[in-house]
DNA sequence: AGGACTGTTCGGTCCGGGCCGAACGGTGCC
DNA sequence: GGCACCGTTCGGCCCGGACCGAACAGTCCT
């Protein structure tokens, strides 16, 4: 009845798995990760401004604490978030702001998260599901093929340069990959990141057919962007009923 | 467009808040407050194996980081998690055993959970909606008092000893407060702790109106608890529809 | 008043770990 | 093959912080 003096065995694992968190330079890696992109560990090192042997061994933690998962390519070392559960639990940890304030009406709250999975950027192009429709669709018919990781077709740089005025941008001139897959929080799924992703990004929301919802990353096809995405790509990205206000 | 050269601002902050979990000292401190008690600084010293010096300086960093909440009273110091946000954060830390393993049958889990907010013990007494409903009944009726932290009545007395055949236990022979206010996380309100609930929670126990469910700190009436409650309380504890297996 | 007990402050020790630079190995490009 | 680039390993530096014991302050009880 007395206090079991047995100090709970899951205090270690707790600390353990906290002391991730606890270094402001892994700290700012898991941030960066949680856009959804895979990261190179020198993207990372430059983000956080500290050597690349440093970033070496803050990833090698996180690889090995579960937090990450890694894909080497080459001479990269991709890192991204190692699954939705670990992205939830580091925005839990950022979101926390302390219990005595009154909490942010639960009702917008969800409401704000509801909009985000219809639609956001994630960093520079598309996401949830707006973005993967169009990259589901931009795959079935034919503008994306998607081997290990994604390639754009012939069609695919005639459709960016025909429907969306892309001229030059797409023709390798930088050092940044055309097509690359990037993994979706709230899908689950793949949708379309690089630099195809991002002009895609760009153009749409230059012409309107997209729109930033308020100041965060939440954005929403317009009605003209639903008529103009269902004849380019016959894909209905109007987010079925009530998703617009 | 390129990598912004800012480093995350929240990094730090995350960071700062991770290290208040990040000892081993410290995680044990913040589970043992997950029962929702208020735990002096003393019997969390010892819970934890550390000296009461070290103790009181991990105590003024989470109270600092407002991670728990504290209430001196005379010589003691009194301590509570921040609030059932807090709480949950603690948990979701805890609970985390990494993503890429399949996820516990979130059925399972969600089953647990509601039994866990049906009835469960805190420690030593009774939470969930079954400890609110019974401490709510003894206010009714006139056998705890509810000013600054609860009080058992002389009714109250007679009560546990002509009901529950208390003996001594109550007379304030041991140093322990006989009522004593516990804040339920699921609820968000007081129910009994202290010798007195200590000692409902025992009878209720060795009489089989409350039994435990599996290994946990689940527990749920009986039925012939729930006949036995309503004649002695006049209170409802068979949870509602659905809500016995 | 005295004694028992709870908690705090302070000094001192010690270990872990975050950081860098230098050297090295692997990969891709010309 | 040569060269640029990306990442890793190693040695060394240094700071933060976790811990204890001793001394002290405050509270409660007798």
């Amino acid at each position: 009845m007395p206090a079991p003096a047995a100090p709970d065995a899951a205090a270690v694992p707790l600390a353990r798995l906290a002391a991730l968190f606890a270094d402001g330079t892994r700290a700012a890696f898991l941030l960066a990760l949680l856009d959804g992109r895979a990261w190179t560990l020198g993207e990372l090192a430059r983000q956080a401004g500290v050597a690349p042997s440093t970033a070496s061994e803050h990833v090698d933690l996180l690889v090995a604490g579960g937090l990450l998962a890694q894909e080497r390519q080459g001479r990269h070392r991709y890192l991204r978030l190692a699954g939705a559960h670990t992205a939830q639990l580091v925005e839990d940890l950022a979101g926390y702001g302390g219990p005595p304030v009154a909490r942010p009406a639960t009702l917008r709250a969800s409401a704000a998260a509801a909009a985000l999975a219809r639609g956001r950027t994630c960093y520079d192009h598309l996401a949830g599901r707006l973005g993967v429709a169009l990259t589901d669709a931009m795959i079935e018919r034919g503008l994306l093929q998607r081997d290990t990781g994604f390639a754009l077709t012939p069609d695919g740089v005639r459709w960016f340069a025909e429907s969306l005025d892309v001229g030059d941008e797409l023709s390798g001139g930088s050092r940044r990959p055309v097509a690359r897959p990037c993994l979706d929080w709230t899908e689950r799924r793949h949708h379309l990141a690089g630099a195809g992703g991002a002009v895609l990004c760009d153009r749409l929301l230059a012409r309107r057919w997209v729109e930033r919802i308020g100041t965060g990353r939440a954005v929403r096809p317009t009605p003209d962007g639903v008529r103009a995405l269902r004849e380019l790509l016959g894909v209905d990205v109007s987010g079925g009923p009530g998703a617009v206000a």
